[in-house]
DNA sequence: CGGAGGATTGATTGTTATCAACGGTGGTGG
DNA sequence: CCACCACCGTTGATAACAATCAATCCTCCG
């Protein structure tokens, strides 16, 4: 599904790379873009596809992920609303991007896309600004699949879970326990992290046992002690 | 040890950020410039430190690496000759850099730097791309560590050696075996591909011992049946 | 109510880390 | 020039962690 709308109301309209454009860049950008539903499961990109779209996410959340010639799959990144997607001066897409949740992005031809970062120089600081910091996260990320133990991803999944915007709200009192769905199913939390199913699920066992987190339902987590969990991630 | 020098005679100049630059526009980053002696196991910078300079890899290899709480290291990105280094934009740096090897890099104070890619829209584009190819490459390495055995990760590792541009030269035959020397010790190696110093010796021995490759020397390496190293690699 | 996909739990295996000893190499100073 | 020492690499024995194989249990749907 594809539609043209406005940025006037776009959720993310203060957080993405849109943020630093005055009112008439905003609006050469929104004539060439458009936005578009992917469905939960939904493939945007496979890996090796032309790179023909950049964009941003408005809501949901994407996956990247890399797969060996026989088969195992790692995810590289998630990416949430006001997240970029894309390569801009790129011919091919590298990871296979699909939807975790039922997402919608602002999307824009990669051309088109390309001349407005050649005209706008705030634009095109932000999108780098971005890939340096997604850089930096890789980065970090290498550190944690290759030298945290099961028990250490999972506690720091859980930690960077807590900490994202969109949860901190649901707190019952201000430094209670804090409790909120996980937007993941067990096997995307093994392929984030590295690990298998069974492995995330017998550390969420063991966290439930020790009394540090509970699990009322089944994407839903509660923690109880968090710096327990924060000692058990190291 | 830091010195000036112009740049016309400078090693990577056709293929470093410089490239697409003028005569006056690289006048100007000349200005600013300044050539650096990095020793073998000299500390750039550490992470945490305020980030103050940009730069270009000109000779020799630095490594990134981050560590754990508890000690535990795991180098997250190795830079060559034309690599960048630094982050424009940024505050602190995020990893360690430290020479792998003796190196020269070019150095550029980071706020000029950031001014200098105001103005000219083509050195910031190039910045740009780089940041995106080793943000793909960083996400490739995440697959590789995560999801390869040790005798792949081992394997791989001695393909993309030897396919690095320096090296391809020193083969006595066009497709004869290769020899070249490894840039890295057995600890590095390891830290690299997120092993141990063992386990990547009893790698190499197996890989010796199964005629694919020689070990004639404690860097050198020669590739004996490039065929079956690509087999095992996956 | 039945079925399918997901999650949990259990038993076992396998890979790699760890602990430990030894061998080789290169550098330094006598 | 040689001897020693420190560092690096190899090899072996063992242990631990997580993967794999397998069965059962939920939970959400139709």
């Amino acid at each position: 599904m594809i539609s043209r709308s406005s940025c006037a109301d776009c959720e993310v309209r203060e957080r993405s790379l849109c943020a630093p454009l005055d009112e008439r860049a905003l609006g050469e950008l929104t004539s060439i873009g458009q936005r578009r539903h992917i469905r939960r499961g939904e493939t945007l990109f496979w890996a090796g596809d032309a790179a023909t779209i950049c964009g941003n996410v408005l809501s949901g959340a994407l996956q990247l992920t890399a797969l060996t010639h026989d088969g195992r799959e790692q995810a590289v990144a998630t990416l949430y609303p006001a997240d970029f997607i894309g390569r801009p001066y790129a011919e091919e897409t590298v990871f296979t991007v699909k939807a975790l949740a039922d997402s919608e992005i602002c999307s824009f031809p990669r051309v088109p896309f390309e001349r407005m970062l050649e005209s706008h120089v705030a634009l095109e600081r932000r999108v780098m600004a971005e890939a340096f910091r997604k850089l930096d996260d890789a980065r970090s990320q290498l550190l944690t699949v290759t030298r945290q133990t099961a028990a250490e991803k999972v506690a720091g999944f859980l930690i960077d879970m807590a900490g994202r915007d969109e949860i901190k709200s649901s707190r019952a009192t201000p430094d209670g326990p804090v409790t909120f769905e996980l937007p993941f199913k067990r096997g995307q939390i093994a392929d984030v992290l590295g690990l298998t199913i069974e492995t995330v699920s017998r550390q969420l066992t063991r966290l439930k046992i020790a009394g540090i987190i509970g699990l009322p339902s089944i994407r839903g987590v509660t923690i109880r002690d968090e710096a327990a969990l924060r000692a058990w991630a190291g």
